[in-house]
DNA sequence: CATGAATGAGCCTTCATTCAT
DNA sequence: AATGAATGAAGGCTCATTCAT
């Protein structure tokens, strides 16, 4: 039966090659969210596997369970960075002053852009949160946020408050044009980019005046 | 105790219908897809084979295989007949006639309706779309029918045409927020369902007015 | 992202062999089990896997999920026909009648042989049982089986019933003494098998006698 | 939210010994081999993983490796310290003394105590040694160490020895029904506890006498 | 037309083990 | 002496799809 036994300690020093370079828990963490994320973003959720992943980074497939759970944690922790990254531009952006009418083109152009380049990152939470419940409850958790950075950005831009309901529906109107933007929506039904986010800018005016 | 082991073999009989053997074509193909329908939007298309959408709709998988050609196909037809479902309801609705406030309210109401019922379905159509480009061409094609439908809208109520830019971020804006209430996002959010209904009925009497 | 879509149709007519004998349910499972019988028995539940079960019986792997549950479910049915058989065994050796002497003899002979065929599908679920709650509840089943067949066997002999706890202590003593005969036990110690054989005997002749 | 996702690579705090930096091998040794025994005797060999052993004895997985050749290797330590542990105990409880009567008693009363509190760790090597030969020889090792145990009791108590095959016959029945009884095979079978102790009681007295 | 047994590539995950520090 | 990040072969299981009947 030693035979049967299995042979991992028997591989051949030639197949071996030189073990990577090790690093610290959170780069090497760091190095696979954001791999993740841009195989997430690419191929879908369901286009790629953990083994690719890890790959990918640059490591073995072991390591990506050394700090996932499973592939289902690692979309979360990167759809995650990819919001905390959003905001972050959208308030070095606001910072930045400027005058009441580049702020709001400014915000639509960071919309876009950020719709635009993880537009598949995007798709595949959405997916999921279709049917995973604990998928949709973080989903809705990033939301809250995105909310309340809406209703300071009036409040710093000196405006009263509004009814949150007002704030959700611009927001939700700004993902979904700015999704429609990013897939090619909008080119495969022959509308016009420019007026179409001419639209947004003023939608956005209109909220921060 | 072998039977006890054997479960797995055993289809429960519950689940399966009426074993529909030598129908025309087109009455299984119907069943498939009807069945189909149901189950991706219950439990999304990852969520479900199609072995268990065959069984579910009282056939083996080969006949699935006989009337689509893959997985996908019979999401695409399932799609196709909610859209013309919905497209139906709406004419028949409008056709109705009624005041303009009532057009405006009974429009909502027939969106938020078959998005609430019909949500798992879209959301597997848009998980697929994001990777896959004949879906995607395919998903552009019903929004292309929905646009001129929503330019005939206008048209009938004897408002000149606007620009279709301005049609389509409605669409869009009625789309994402249906979502939203179908969802449970509105109420994981905090916010007022009718409150929210009220301004999609304000965007769309503007629209008509 | 159509590249990245699985390829399984698109294997090459070369590469697939023919596709095997087609056969009923039934025997396909038996063969199954039967197959597992032996590989559990040479290999141990830990030293194959389910794979190599159906390759083993002439199957693809996913023959092997269509007809159990998962691995432990095929080790539970392959030990439930060895005891099956075990029993049918004595029993059709005892209704061949004989003296008294000579069933004690056969009874050992047999417990002996069966004991020696299935040492390692024995183990294994023995291995099992040790942390497997549900594995454990079925192999008690089992054995009230063997308490009720031993009882029997004394009444058919004229004799009156036993405290069954006399009933369990011969049990595990043939059982133990079987199993350390079957493993080489005896010869490891250094100890005489026929000697050793006729303790078994006369304990089964004082039972029954 | 990142640190939700983080939680693996958290070991759990609570689960680990005091870690003990640097001591002697023989110590570090010997903290492996005692948590090895408990973590055996409740997971089982196929229940847990070196790392996992490592840990709860406060090591890092690497120091697994550095004081035993692989994960076999422990459990056979772990064993062997058992059995060690055990005949030290009968030699103890022995030459306290008493009559022929109470010595009996408190043999039966050991050995069931301590298959009790060892049933896993038993139950762990009994399934490796049946499909690896290294180990069953280890374990016919620990079995003739008892064997000439046995035959000491016998001597010193006054009587002439018997029989080797008689001595294992009645070692391998108390190991059997001891292991029943630790196993709750009893409680299962609707066997009465106090019954099936006496009749080994009876077993190891008149062994004696 | 319909069946359903069978397929097999491939995904997710584990874990015994190594080695640079 | 001890660490712990990293490995990667391998195992359990799924499911889209086929084809002989």
């Amino acid at each position: 039966m030693l035979a049967t036994v299995r042979m991992r300690a028997v591989r051949s020093t030639a197949s071996r090659t030189r073990r990577p370079r090790r690093g610290t828990p959170a780069a090497t963490r760091a190095r696979l969210v954001a791999t993740a994320a841009g195989v997430f973003n690419r191929s879908g959720y369901h286009g790629t596997d953990s083994n690719r992943i890890a790959r990918a980074a640059g490591y073995a497939p072991g390591t990506f369970y050394k700090h996932f759970r499973d592939k289902r944690a690692i979309l979360l922790a990167a759809y995650a960075e990819w919001v905390t990254a959003e905001w972050q531009a959208i308030d070095e952006e606001l910072r930045g002053g400027g005058g009441r009418e580049s702020v709001a083109t400014r915000i639509v152009a960071l919309v876009l852009r950020l719709h635009r380049r993880w537009r598949g990152l995007r798709a595949s939470l959405l997916g999921l949160a279709a049917t995973d419940h604990s998928v949709r409850r973080f989903y809705h958790a990033q939301r809250r946020r995105q909310l309340r950075m809406l209703h300071d950005l009036r409040t710093r831009a000196g405006r009263p408050p509004r009814a949150p309901e007002d704030d959700a529906v611009l927001l939700f109107t700004l993902e979904r044009v700015g999704d429609a933007i990013a897939n090619g929506e909008l080119r495969a039904l022959g509308l016009r980019r420019n007026a179409t986010v001419d639209l947004l800018r003023d939608l956005v005016r209109r909220y921060l005046g």
